[in-house]
DNA sequence: GTTATTCCTTGACTTAGGTCAAAGGTCAAA
DNA sequence: TTTGACCTTTGACCTAAGTCAAGGAATAAC
């Protein structure tokens, strides 16, 4: 599960994730040498909700979802990380426990640091707690959109999906789909089937075209209007 | 809507403040100089959604509600903030627009605090910048509580507000409600009917006794089976 | 102490969306 | 290819919880 990697390349991709972006090479070159290397395989669980925290993680390739189980057992899904994308700073910050699980959805390689190289980080380089808040701000404004869209029906919150997606891929016309279905559903918080049918109701309607992954945006104004 | 206080009480209460405690006394003296004392009326709307984010306040008395309105126009709240407590940070921290509406629930006095002398006191005290860290992971432990509780049913809701109730009033037996069932039910994500309904079910089941605004909790095995 | 609000409860009804079950698709390994 | 393991769709059904409407409590105002 673990390995080591050419260490050039390693400071490159430090070098270029918001975390460390900015910090002198010297310190780079300190980081490198605790952070550990985790490969995974699609489907492993990472750490699970209650685990204690010891550390955060970036991403350096594949994707990871951060997720929860409904009483009844059904998945919700909370974000999906990429390449570059750091996750889990917070309990690794406050020193309590996951409250989500983390798996990851296909193979994937993570760089682990320690929660307290992490504190000595924030008390040598004041520059790095400022990045900090201004994620913690960017993550609580995540959730408030998390909260607004359990106000609205799977529709409303599909079409925020679409839109979103849509305006992240440049606005593109034609989207495609980079999770499954299934996926999609947890992360809308429903179930395939719901989604299914709301992706069904949308063609019908002429709105959108399905074709597999990808998803044709026909009718903009009704999705903002589902959105809401 | 605005008025001047004495200014020593100020400053013995502003000292007690979470955000401002251990600061040295002559900044303290500083702060009150920037500060304005808002007054409110039971019902006034202190800030609605979208309006540009000018500074951030702290409760000096009365109680405030935090609230979105889903798509059908049903009232969420997100948070009610108490004498002591900080709201609106975020907004201020990262210069973006209100996330959600704020009104105050009883007469109510604020202390404002504009956005600029904020990031002025983050830069000057970098002490106020980790203080700042961990109320936003604070907020964000609270944040995925309430996707937690998105992912309950009603009573689930109402079990597991009952029992954090009853150990932030010291583990009693009975609690007051310190809201009315009509704000309970907002706060729970639901509507006073079905509040009530969960109330009903609760009594006649011996879980729970209600009188008013005082709630026994009689069955707490089953209370934390609820919640889970 | 009486009126006027506001708040709470109850009943009948509706509906979004979840559950269960089964049949097609799709894709990769052998 | 063919096999098997998912993924996705469809249909029939059920249930939690919302809507509407109306009557009772409780509290505040006069």
């Amino acid at each position: 599960m673990e390995q080591t990697f050419p260490f050039s390349q390693l400071l490159t991709f430090l070098g270029q994730t918001q975390t460390f972006a900015g910090l002198p090479e010297d310190e780079l070159a300190l980081v490198l040498q605790i952070v550990r290397i985790q490969i995974y395989d699609k489907g492993d669980i990472i750490f699970s909700e209650g685990d204690e925290a010891t550390g955060f993680f970036i991403v350096r390739t594949g994707r990871v979802k951060v997720f929860k189980f409904s009483p009844q057992g059904r998945e919700q899904i909370l974000n999906i990380f990429r390449s570059g994308d750091r996750f889990a700073e917070v309990p690794a910050f406050d020193g309590g426990c996951f409250p989500a699980y983390a798996a990851v959805l296909e193979p994937t390689e993570l760089l682990f640091f320690p929660r307290q190289f992490f504190l000595d980080l924030l008390e040598r380089y004041p520059q790095v707690a400022i990045h900090l808040l201004k994620s913690f701000a960017r993550h609580l404004r995540r959730f408030t959109m998390l909260v607004d869209n359990s106000l609205k029906d799977v529709p409303g919150r599909l079409a925020t999906y679409l839109l979103e997606c849509s305006a992240a891929q440049a606005d593109s016309h034609t989207i495609e789909l980079e999770i499954t279905k299934g996926q999609l559903a947890a992360l809308l918080g429903t179930i395939p089937e719901t989604l299914s049918r709301a992706l069904q109701k949308l063609s019908r309607d002429g709105v959108i075209t399905v074709t597999n992954q990808m998803i044709s945006l026909d009718d903009r104004e009704t999705l903002e209007r589902l959105a809401i």
